[in-house]
RNA sequence: GGGAGCAUAGCUCAGUUGGUUUAGAGCAUCUGCCUUACAAGCAGAGGGUCGGGGGUUCGACUCCCUCUGCUCCCACCA
């Protein structure tokens, strides 16, 4: 069959990956060989592939196949994420579309609209990444929301609320008063919006009276929130309020007495210096109203309008009564100015209205113990983090960790499992069932629908932190005592984590907490982080700004294989990448090369009466001895997670090494066979340099490997060993590096003298150099005669040149510009005399020889007599030329 | 505002306890080649003094300080 000068990877790609599924190669089962396991970072549900993604599992993937060929039993579990804001958000949007208010149904009906969506669109993204490759065991493709990892997320609840870690709270939510609900922060619009400070003036209590002329200034965005404050606030180090402290204040217009307090918290030079502080409708002071132990005073109800104690303007819209209020104050001759100003104003996502931060009862669970022994699994070293540098924030994270707020007001997720009585008391047990029986002890005479249960659902990272061991045995989260299954015992921990630095705190460190809650050990052993993947200009690839390529049509056009390479020789471990299409094209042109160094070797004639040659021979020992040296420094930068590093090793391996140098010296004169050791030699090579591209490009490799030699049905690429060093001989590996270095200056002489290659050239090599390399030399040089001297004086015309420390040179007669060569020569002349003074400046520096180590000494040394030897040379021949 | 990080050839990145590196790679560029595997190719060449300044040291891309620019996370200012 004639093989087409291009690597056309359609025809390859469905191909074997259905071959791969259809043989069940990338499902686990546990058994006795040592476990390698990844589990995915689940995918939105409904999301769709995009670049960030590509570069993440194609790592996985990378790492996957690389443990399954070293041995171990690798399983990778696939699977996806609810996502409930995102998803809730597009369900949402989608009945929007269809003339269908949320609120408008119940639930039920809801849920019922999210499960059709979670159909249609779930699992999309699962088939993208098959055609990227990945090698998935796809037998175990899990979802958060599958029944019995949600019952793991509910057992988890009400182990910790029964532990006592989880507790409901007051907290501020954006309440979009609109649409009658809490939206998340991800949800809030920060706009810049023109608004008004105004200055009003609080009169100080003299003696439980305002007084008449004394009174502080305090500046505000709201005034229709004074009714309900609680305090004033002022710096203590404020040199302009020291008469301030201790005093009290009135509010205006309903003349309420409230106290001064002092923090740090109030930016003296902001405003007027003093705060007033207003705990039920902003968040810091809230928090500031915690700390003070100020009453939080609720004036503004759901609908956005003032309720009965704001005592006055009882039922106006906020933005009126400001209106309304200000002009109040001013009658009342306590507004001293008002100026204008713009500050961010959060917005609802959906409807647009101006979010009114409000409290609310939520969920929390307690983060200090867990974060604790979290930051220890780490700090330890039980978990290492790529790169290092990870470490810091980290730390940072968990030694500051906040209580987690684990409601969401949202249906799409897990219904958070605690049930009111009706008297307002509440249980929290696993089941409904079990929650009657609990709510009979408060209250015997409870029928089952008394209880409401609370209509929050649970955060989503409350069910992804128990990934790592859900996915294995769902039953082991939220029960202490249950017996690990036989996967879960067998591949947790995990082996390697690869995600995104931003999720380090929301994911990776509450993942750690779970495993050290319920398995009493660590999730992973290592996370690989993956940069933020940019455009060309270090712009977020995202779909608004469509500056995100298609990962589908890139694979399309550059084939799988292609885009992987791309991907991953743009990527080093935590730093963004900056990604281009230009990477996809030089990963298809990889492709392609390899692609053609097969069909050169396919197409040779085999001849096996005939013995190899003496440079094929030699070139066979070089590249046997170069391919174990190069495996062991792939195993390296695999070990230290340098995937990039390992991928462009390989590259050049592969491209320079095997193509440029190997095949061009053994390839046989043109029309004529090959001996059958060299071609053998040839295809063992290239069986070991498939084997060890197979990770990073998984298709082409599997394909030609197919046809290297003869396969049975069933034998694969995949499961092959990967090829491990034998040891190699560094001799003769500088002795090649020795003869390819003259080799490329003789092309260098060819090319600057204009000699064509197919003219014979002679060479007078001036020292030692190994002569096994000589037909080396010859073959790729087109050489005739070769002698040696030890004194290159006296020479007619022609150019010589340094390969390593051995001179050498080449006669021509009549070739040279002689002017041209003199001012080459000087100049070389004049670099090494500067060269040499700077050595000699170090070594006539008694400090440095007394303080550097000897070997730094010696080299220097070494450095001295190399150069001065090359002077020396140079100086030589530019004698010769000046006597021309 | 709090925290973290980055800054090395035109571009993307290496440079691993400060000294065998007069700073490396890939891509791009330039020159010459349709050489019978590959023009998505072959051969060769040029290009940076390591963001600016200061310090420690016999010696700094590598350690410290400072300035500038960029990025990310968190909190968002009455």
């Amino acid at each position: 069959m004639e093989l087409s000068a291009k690597y056309n990877p359609a025809e390859v790609e469905d191909k074997w990956y259905g071959y791969w599924l259809r043989n069940k190669f990338f499902h686990s089962e546990p058994d006795e060989r040592e476990p390698y396991t990844i589990v995915i970072p689940p995918p939105n549900v409904t999301g769709v592939l995009h670049m960030g993604h590509m570069l993440n599992n194609t790592i996985q993937d990378v790492l996957v196949r690389r443990a399954r060929m070293n041995g171990k039993n690798a399983c990778w579990v696939p699977g996806t994420d609810h996502a409930s804001i995102a998803t809730e958000a597009k369900v949402v949007a989608k009945l929007a579309e269809q003339g269908i208010d949320k609120h408008s149904l119940t639930r039920e009906q809801f849920m019922e609209h999210a499960w059709v969506w979670r159909k249609k669109h779930g699992g999309i993204i699962l088939e993208q990444l098959k055609k990227l490759g990945a090698s998935c065991d796809w037998d175990r493709t899990r979802f958060t929301m599958d029944p019995a990892l949600s019952e793991a997320v509910i057992n988890t609840f009400v182990y910790f609320y029964k532990k006592g870690l989880i507790y409901r709270g007051v907290r501020m939510v954006n309440w979009d008063p609109k649409s009658l609900t809490a939206v998340s922060d991800e949800e809030v619009i920060h706009k810049e919006t023109k608004s008004k400070l105004y200055y009003l003036r609080y009169m100080i209590s003299d003696n439980g009276k305002p007084s008449e002329t004394e009174y502080a200034v305090i500046a505000t965005t709201r005034p229709e929130t004074i009714m309900a404050d609680a305090a004033v606030c002022i710096n203590p180090n404020d040199p302009r309020y020291t008469h301030l402290k201790g005093k009290k204040l009135f509010i205006p217009l309903i003349n309420r007495e409230i106290p001064i307090i002092e923090d740090e918290y109030v930016t003296i030079d902001f405003g007027t210096g003093c705060l007033k502080v207003t705990p039920a409708h902003d968040v810091n002071d809230y928090n500031l109203g915690l700390k003070h132990n100020l009453p939080v005073i609720d004036i503004i109800d759901d609908h956005g309008c003032l309720n009965e104690k704001a005592v006055i303007l009882v039922g106006e819209d906020r933005f009126v009564a400001r209106k309304k209020i200000v002009k109040m104050i001013a009658d009342a001759g306590q507004l001293e100015k008002e100026e204008d100003y713009i500050s961010p104003v959060g917005h609802s996502e959906r409807s647009d209205a101006v979010i009114e931060p409000k409290l609310s009862l939520q969920w929390f669970l307690k983060m200090e113990d867990l974060a604790k022994g979290a930051l220890e699994r780490v700090e330890n070293g039980d978990i290492k983090l790529i790169p290092d540098k990870f470490r810091n924030t980290y730390r940072h994270w968990m030694e500051t960790a906040r209580d987690w707020c684990i409601s969401r007001q949202l249906w799409w997720g897990q219904q958070i499992p605690a049930y009111y009585l009706p008297d307002g008391r509440f249980v929290v047990e696993a089941t409904r069932e079990e929650a009657l029986e609990a709510a009979r002890k408060l209250d015997p005479t409870l029928k089952e629908e008394d209880l409401r249960q609370d209509p929050d659902v649970l955060d989503t990272w409350f069910s992804s932190w128990l990934w790592p061991i859900s996915v294995f045995d769902p039953a082991v989260p939220g029960r202490p005592g249950t017996i690990p299954n036989k996967d879960l015992a067998y591949y947790y921990p995990t082996n390697d984590l690869v995600t995104a630095p931003e999720i380090i705190f929301f994911w990776v460190a509450r993942m750690v907490m779970a495993g050290n809650e319920f398995m009493g050990n660590v999730p992973f052993r290592n996370v690989y982080f993956t940069g933020i993947v940019r455009d060309k200009l270090g712009r977020k690839m995202s779909k608004s700004l469509g500056n995100s390529p298609d990962p589908i049509m890139l694979m399309e056009k550059y084939g799988a294989d292609g885009v992987r390479l791309g991907m991953l020789l743009c990527s080093s471990a935590g730093n963004d990448i900056l990604f281009d299409e230009s990477q996809v094209e030089q990963g298809r042109n990889f492709c392609n090369k390899i692609w053609n160094a097969y069909r050169l070797v396919r197409g040779w004639e085999v001849d096996r009466n005939t013995e190899p040659s003496e440079a094929a021979s030699c070139a066979v020992r070089w590249f046997d001895n170069k391919l174990s040296q190069t495996i062991e420094t792939i195993e390296e930068h695999y070990d230290k997670f340098r995937i990039s590093d390992a991928l462009m090793t390989l590259y050049k391996l592969f491209w320079d090494d095997f193509c440029a140098w190997y095949l061009e010296i053994v390839k046989p004169e043109y029309g004529k066979p090959i001996d059958g050791k060299t071609f053998d030699a040839t295809i063992t090579f290239f069986d070991k340099l498939l084997k060890l591209l197979h990770p990073i490009m998984p298709f082409i490799t599997e394909e030609l490997w197919q046809n290297l030699s003869e396969r049975k049905d069933g034998e694969t690429i995949m499961l092959e060993r990967m090829p491990k060093s034998q040891g190699y001989d560094s001799t003769v590996i500088a002795d090649f590096t020795l003869a390819s270095s003259a080799i490329a200056s003789l092309r260098n002489v060819r090319q600057s003298k204009g000699i064509s290659p197919k003219e014979k050239i002679d060479l007078v090599i001036c020292g030692e150099f190994p002569e096994n390399m000589l037909c080396v030399l010859t073959k790729m040089s087109n050489l005739g005669e070769i002698s040696f001297t030890t004194s290159l004086d006296n020479r007619e015309a022609g150019v010589s040149f340094l390969a390593g420390t051995v001179q050498m040179f080449v006669p021509l007669q009549g070739l040279l510009n002689v002017e041209e060569e003199i001012a080459k020569v000087e100049s070389e002349i004049v670099r090494y005399e500067k060269f040499l003074k700077g050595v000699e400046a170090k070594l006539s520096n008694e400090k440095f020889v007394n303080n550097a180590p000897e070997a730094v000494v010696k080299t220097e040394l070494k450095k001295k007599s190399d150069a001065t030897a090359k002077l020396e040379s140079l100086k030589t021949t530019l004698a010769q030329l000046k006597k021309q």
